[in-house]
Formats: structure tokens, sequence, C-alpha cells
DNA sequence: GATGAATGAGAATTCATTCAT
DNA sequence: CATGAATGAATTCTCATTCAT
């Protein structure tokens, strides 16, 4: 009973946990990091002040937090989905339509997300974007490898490096989420992943 | 004379602002939006503060000024590249080119307008993404306008909409770029539009 | 019983209470009283912060207990040891050495109890200095009157008046006492109170 | 001219900060260094805060230089008076005297001073507290040198260790000055140095 | 017209105290 | 009755902006 207890206490924890990050998510992607006061966080989760700092030590912590757990989600998703299947045509579509599904799922952390990985990020000094960067790397490789071993079984033609196919292939799903980010009702594209992997898959030219 | 007096005057005027500017982009590339000072532009510039306040009304003006140079910069030489010449590839290959000197030259400045024109912007409320949003937009209806003219010449197949290459070519020019600007020595883009478009050009798959 | 069982949980509370006490000695003399919060006071005495506040009305309630404690042991020890004996030397002899043991024995509130007496307190507004200030008054009325009646004995020349020489006996002790603690294995004084004695008792110049 | 205005300014700005300084006397020696706001030292010199940050980096930088400006002051004004005669008896005479009259003149710095060199100072991190008990230690060892002296040449009888001697004057000169400074109409002390000297003169006891 | 000293609103963070469990 | 999570007032410090010289 007592377990229960502290299980309750625990989940109760989690939940405040959460609701003060989905406060931070929602105004640090409408008005930027630095637009952004602690106060307002704490008026708008409804907690008071102190009781953020109960939770992170500071504002760049929370911050931290939020994109830390996107970025973990989004890693394992990515992973799994590279791993469901040994077919490396089956691998990329995996990749791509898990990518989208994700961002559909958590549009306003995405556009933080992109705030951290491109340009010039909020906090230089953060460090945290190391970290990012790492797990995007690692995705990066990943892909390559893929499109190596392709290769390599006579799958896909060596039309370039496939590390170079890597980075093409997240930039394009990238791209295309940003369109449907921006106009979620008219792009087509977390609907249908096809699309991205034909502009890689077919030339365009008649040779 | 006095018309010249004014030019003089006037010439001068410009040099000064462009000072301004540069301090400003050096300052704001390196450190963020919110994490530099007026104090510390006018001091990098040799400007006094109250001068700085002469030539822009507040800091979002001096930020706001620095985007729209360049993205003015950019669109012409943009607009440019794709009017030179009536072959669809060619333009395509000039666009490439283009957009990759622009940023080799700009290195510092890009990371400012990729900040502005990925993400959650530093200043969302700022409203100048509106017109760079713009600009990109005719930059993309343009491209798609040659992708277009290319299907109807079936110098292209019809792989994909036209505004949906349009996106492509963008993005994977910009993608490669990053890399670059991350790397500059490793990468081999700036010096090879060519293997951008390959990427498009040829199909992955044996089809 | 219930005397018993009530006198039981008397002493209980005082337990407690000594140790809330002890906590905050410790701590308000190694950083200061604005330097250490209720909340270090509660983990360090092992009680939850909410069993302070049933001891104690607030911090400054705390903190007023531990002075008022160390007040009222000094000062039975120091009107005992002026009563002990009718010798007027040996009761100055018993002042000099009772003032050194407490001290000796109570060290780190002894910084505490210097800041409270000597100069601007961290606290002018607690209004608990008057107390101590009272008590000390009286220690100083008590050797006063032992100087006079000694010097109506003509034990002592009248050098000066009672009541300066009082102040002076207090200032010399307390001087010797700080030299002490802040480095015990050097200084003689707790040792010999001889020491400061001959200080007043034989006059520096051959008259 | 230009130096002349350039001095003007400079004068401008001593005397600015000097206003803050007294301000912050005021109220650091009325109700203690935590108990003070910057706000409240703005107020009070009619400046405002963000002023006050550019004469002093932060808060313990304002209290440092009050501090540590009385302290100058002081050990000027001690060291010349021990140098100005060659005399033994007239140079702890001079010593007495500056003393008393550098603490009427600065009252309610000396309550800070106190604080800041008896008991537990406000700011044991600070540092600051090591420079001031150099510059003591140095009229200690002054002090000491000169009952030495005197001793060798018989004016003083050897009744303690020179240095002990030293600590019992300053400890003397210093208890009386607070009698004063606690009760200035009623205390004789600044006005008459030689009170304390005779303490430690003549001998109490009929030896 | 240029200057930069002065301003003060606003932000992050701490901690004494309360009170529901 | 003990507990410690939650509170929010208060504090330090920064920096965009103004304006007297």
């Amino acid at each position: 009973m007592q377990e229960e207890t502290l299980s309750r206490r625990e989940r109760e924890k989690q939940r405040q946990r959460q609701e003060m990050l989905a406060a931070g998510i929602e105004l640090f992607s409408e008005k930027g990091y630095h637009n952004v006061s602690m106060n307002e966080i704490a008026k708008k989760s409804e907690f008071a002040i102190g009781t953020l700092y109960k939770f992170f030590k500071n504002k760049e912590d929370l911050y931290k937090s939020i994109i830390a757990e996107l970025t973990e989600k989004f890693d394992k998703a990515i992973m799994e989905a590279l791993e469901e299947t040994d077919d490396e045509i089956e691998k990329l579509r995996n990749y791509v339509k898990v990518k989208g599904t994700i961002f559909m799922e958590n549009a306003s952390i995405v556009r933080l997300y992109f705030a951290e990985t491109t340009g010039a990020s909020f906090n230089i000094k953060a460090g945290l974007d190391i970290e990012i960067r790492e797990k995007i790397e690692k995705h990066m490789q990943s892909l390559a490898l893929i499109f190596e071993s392709g290769m390599e079984k006579h799958l896909f033609q060596r039309i370039a490096e496939p590390y170079h196919l890597a980075v093409a292939l997240d930039s394009l799903s990238s791209s295309f989420l940003h369109l449907w980010l921006e106009a979620p009702d008219r792009q087509p594209y977390p609907v249908d992943p096809d699309m991205i992997l034909n502009i890689l898959y077919k030339g365009l030219l008649n040779l």
C-alpha cells in the first residue's frame, strides 16, 4: 500500500512535470526562448514560479529538458523503424513514415527542434546541441549504411555517395514536413512518404 | 555643388551604416540575437550608441536591416541567375551555383538567415519573416516554372509535381550547404553543384 | 502515569529542540545568518521543515533562541563565578577563567555572539541585542563593584574609574579570546588567565 | 580647456561615487548588509539602480568599496601617527588619539568595520577581510615594535610580551570607542586618550 | 549632429513560510 | 501530529532606449 502511495505521488509528479514542459513547448515555440519568461510559463502551467524551480534548476534546464525529451523520443522511433525490417527499400519508407508521424504529433516542439538544429541556435553555449547533433549524425550513418547495403545488393544504383544520399533523404523529408507544418491541410506529405522517395528513386532526366 | 556635398555626406552615411550592419552581423551570428547588446555593437563598430539609434530606430530594426539586406542580395542574384539563360538545365545549375556562391561569401549571415527561416525564430513577432518567406516563395514558383517548362519540352520526366521538385532542389542545396558550413574543408559542395543535381536527375532504382 | 508520559514527551521535545538549535549554531556560525536557509537547518537536524516551525515561529526566533541560550548559560556561569568567593582578586581571576572556559567549549557560537554584540549586527531589528546588552551591562556593573570594593579595601589602587576598569577587563579578555579562536594552538590565553590580569595589575611604567 | 572639462567630469564622477558610498554606509550600518537592497541604496542616493551598477559591479563590490575606503584611510592615519615622533610614549598616545579621531568622524562606518573585523563577518567568502586583517596585523606589529623598543630603552617594564601589549592597547581603545559610540555624550574617551593609556601604564596593585 | 551617461522596466532566481495530507 | 510540496514576494542584475551636453 505504501508502494502504491509512493507511485501515486511519483505519477502525480510526472504529470506536473509534463504540464510544465507542455506550457514551455507552447510558449517557446510560439515566441522563442528569450521572449518567454519563467513567470509566463508558471502562469500558463498554473504553477507557482517556485514550483517550476523545484522541477527544473533554471530556465535553460527546462528548455533542454523539452528538447532532450523530443530528441529521445525521435531517436528511439527512428532506430526502431530502421530495424523493423531487413529490406532496404522498406527501411527507407519506414524512416520517412515514422519521421512524419512524430512530427505531426509534435508539431509545436518540432519548431523548437529545428531552431536548435538549424542556423544559429539560441544557446550556443548550451552544449545540448552536441548531444542532438550526435543523434542526428547517428541517423545519417544508419541511413548511409542502408544505402550502401542496397547498392551492394544492386537494389540501388550508385548515383551518389551513400552518406550524401542519407543527407538528401533527411533533407527532403524535413523540407516537406516544413511545408506541411506551415499549411497542414494543403500539403500531402505526412500521408504519402512515397512522394519523397520517388524523387530520389526515379531519375528526372531521360538518361 | 550642394548636391555634391549632400551626396558626399550621403555616401559617408551609407558607409557608416554598412559598418554598423557588419558589426551586427558578426556579433549576431556568433552569439545569437538576444546575447548581443546594442552597446557591444556600438563598441565593435566604433560608433557611439546614440549614433546607432540615429540609423536604426531600435535593436530589432537593426537586425531586420541585416536580414533584409541579405535577402535582397540573395533574391537579386537568384533572379538574375535564373534569367541568364533559356535552357532549363542551365538555369537549375545556375541556381545551385549562385546560391552556393552567396552562401560561401556570407557564411556568417547565413547562419542568421537559417535561424530566421527555419524553426522558431528569435523574433517571430518581428514579422520580417513574412517578407523573407514571400521572396523564398517567389523563388520556389520560379523554379517550379522551370521544371514545368522542362517537362513540357520533354527535357524532364514528370516524376513529381513541379512545385515539389522546386522544394526538393531548394532543400537539397541548403542541406549540402549546411554540411559545408559546418566543415568547409571536407565537403565538396560549393565547388560541385552537379552532385546535387545528379541526385535529382538520375533515379536511384533500376527502373 | 500521565504526568510521566507528559514529562517524557516534554523531555523528548527538549531533546529535539536542542538538536535543532545545534544544527542552527553550526550552520549560522559557519556561513552567517543570511546565508543559511531553513531547509538547510531542517536537513542538518533531520527534521521536516514544518517541524522546525512547530518549535520556532520563524527563522529569527530560532536565531534568537540560540543567542539567548548562550547568553543565559554565559550569564549564569559568570554570576556564579563572581559569587564563589569573597576575595576580589579571586573573583576577577574566576571571571576570566570562566569566560575562557565557556568560550573554548562553545567556540562556534561565540562567533555568533560576537557578531551580535559587536558592530552592525545582522539583525538590528531583532531587538535581541537589547536583552544581551542588558546582561553584559549587568556583568560590567558587577565587575565595577568588585573593583570599587577592592579599592575601598585598598587592595587596588584607584588608577581609573571602577566602571572603566570593568570595561577594560572585559575587553582584554575578549581580545585574547579572539586571538585564541583564530589560532587555538599558538595562543596561551585560555590556559593562562593571569597573563591578562597582569596587564592590568602591574603598571607598565617605572613610577 | 579640454583638460579642465575632463577633470570636471572626473570630479563629478567622484562626487557621485561618494554619494553612493555614503548612502550605502548609512543603510548598511543601520540595517546590516543583507537587510539592505540595491534599490534602497539607489533611492537613498537618488540615482537609478542602473547607475549604481555602472559604478559598482555588484552589491558586494559596493560593500567592499566602503570597507576598503575606510580601511585605507584608517591605515594611512595610523601609520602616519606612529611615524610622527620618535618618542615611544608619544607614539602610543598618537595611536590612541588618531584612532579616536577617525572613529568619531566616521561613526557609522565604524559599525560596519567592526562587523567585518569581529565575529562572523557577512562575507566569509568575500576575502576582503583578509586584506583588512593584514592591515590590522601590520598595526599590531608596529605597536609591538614600539613596546619592544620602549622596553629596550627601559622606558617600559617588560610586564608582558610586546605583541600582547599591542593587542591589549588595540582592544582597550576599541572598547572605549564602542562605549562612546553607544553614548557619545556621557563617555569621555575620544577626548581623553590618556585614560586608556593610564590603565596600562600604572599598575593596579600595590606591589 | 554625435555622444555616452543615466534611466528603470523586466527577467531569473531564492527562500521563508504555510497548509493539505 | 509530522511532513514537505507549493507558494509568491522580494532581490539582484541587465540592457534597450533616451536626452542633455
